[in-house]
DNA sequence: CCGTCACATTGACCTGCGTCAACACAGAGC
DNA sequence: GCTCTGTGTTGACGCAGGTCAATGTGACGG
């Protein structure tokens, strides 16, 4: 994925044309399907080439400028989304306004696959942003005929759960600076399965943002990042962070 | 279900025996399934009864004492439980011995249904317990062969996962009030479908489990329950509360 | 080039909840 | 009966992180 993609708004055209799998750990997969939209990453150890073209074949393809919404909260949900560009934040609102951020989706991410009536969180475009659509109902009637997808499906789905308690645990133990040191961690090992091993982290998100989603001020989340830098855990450089000490970050985010 | 299956080490003969579905809100399949040991309180409305039946004798009928482990964090995970009596504690341990509560199984939950390779949590009897244990692989090759079932297991598993969600936002942006005021509210929404409406709410936890649920110390919930009951919120009895205010209280948890 | 706006950082101060300590109480074991 | 242990409550005090305010800085539009 080069930078043009990603700066300034989309092109659909684009999108269409874009070895999406390129970088599919399952090298023959990705070799059969470089022009595929779906960006499949996590489905592909499931899915045989002419499944993904088949898939491919239901997908309408989007792109969304940057804090453009995807979907909202509560609205009735009739779609299943794969990110293939950018990067999408997560959030539920509380009546009074404060705001938890659940999650951020990168590229391969699926939106949507509870298969509930009614979206249990609001998701907008934090960078510009292409996705592939995939009506509710469709990709559904898919599923009921390729049974093993389900069940790839549904060891996502644990997946997600098991992720979201690691969360309750930072939310309710730990303090300010693992907060955010677990942070910089967990987007790392994101990011390496999409882009390969870096130290550079990229950060999409506003350090509101990021509070956010660590139940922390923004003015918290900036002092525990200039704390780390000072203490030469990290490089706080344009748009991203370089992790320096990563022990000394791992220790500080360990389970 | 009686208390004298709850109080004191419970019977597995007991066990085999309790009309365990008899609650289940599908009243129909409850009736032909009496003598079941599964307690599939949430997967009933996707079982036919002879399918029940079919689980039944793949169970294995066990029974805890209070503060019994069923399984722990890491350890190779190779069953799945459905709780048919008693209460359970789930955990997670931070090497430094902080502990988050990820949640509580009540009768009619499963456990173990993420297929992963270890347990993500620890799960102990918070009082005597009676449960079924299905071995990983039988489940997973009877699952192959209902598809129906797949579909209805990963609805549940979407479900848990908002339920997570909701926590994470209990744990990242409310005040303590707040969470006991939402745990209370929860767990009444919890015990309704199992024993029916009452304001009477059960407490088998500690103030401790709750407040490592709540991201709390002990004497912020002991603080925040006293205060409650001044106000008149709720009243605490022994085992539990009862609760009076629920208007107040369900605006002190609203999402 | 300037004004505006969103975002980030930093400092000074404040407070909700954690920490520590004391005490009450019930059940278990003897 | 007695002690012991686990649990719950309450009070006094401290601190991590929230709040408020000031300043910096880069992107964007005119």
């Amino acid at each position: 994925m080069d930078a043009s993609s990603i700066k300034g708004r989309p092109d659909p055209a684009a999108a269409l044309s874009a070895p999406v799998l390129a970088l599919c750990p399952n090298a023959k997969a990705a070799v059969h399907c470089d022009q595929c939209r779906v960006r499949a990453l996590s489905l592909c150890a499931a899915l045989e080439p002419h499944e993904l073209h088949e898939l491919d074949a239901m997908a309408q393809p989007l792109s969304f400028d940057a804090k453009e919404t995807l979907f909202e909260q509560s609205e009735a949900s009739d779609s299943v989304y794969n990110i293939t560009a950018g990067s999408v934040r997560l959030y539920k609102l509380l009546p009074d306004g404060r705001r938890q951020v659940v999650g951020f989706a990168l590229p391969g991410d699926f939106l949507g696959l509870s298969m509930s009536e009614r979206n249990a969180f609001s998701a907008d475009a934090l960078t510009a942003t292409t996705a592939c659509r995939f009506s509710r109902s469709e990709y559904s009637a898919y599923l009921d005929a390729k049974p093993h997808l389900l069940r790839r499906l549904h060891s996502m789905a644990s997946h997600e759960l098991s992720l979201a308690q690691d969360q309750m645990v930072i939310l309710g133990r730990r303090t300010a600076e693992e907060r955010v040191a677990a942070f910089l961690i967990g987007l790392r090992n994101r990011w390496t399965r999409i882009n390969g091993n870096h130290v550079h982290v990229p950060l999409p998100m506003t350090r509101q943002d990021i509070g956010d989603f660590l139940g922390l001020t923004v003015e918290t989340v900036s002092r525990m990042m200039t704390r780390l830098a000072r203490e030469k855990a990290i490089v706080i450089v344009p748009d991203g962070v370089r992790l320096l000490d990563l022990p000394r970050l791992e220790r500080l985010a360990e389970t």
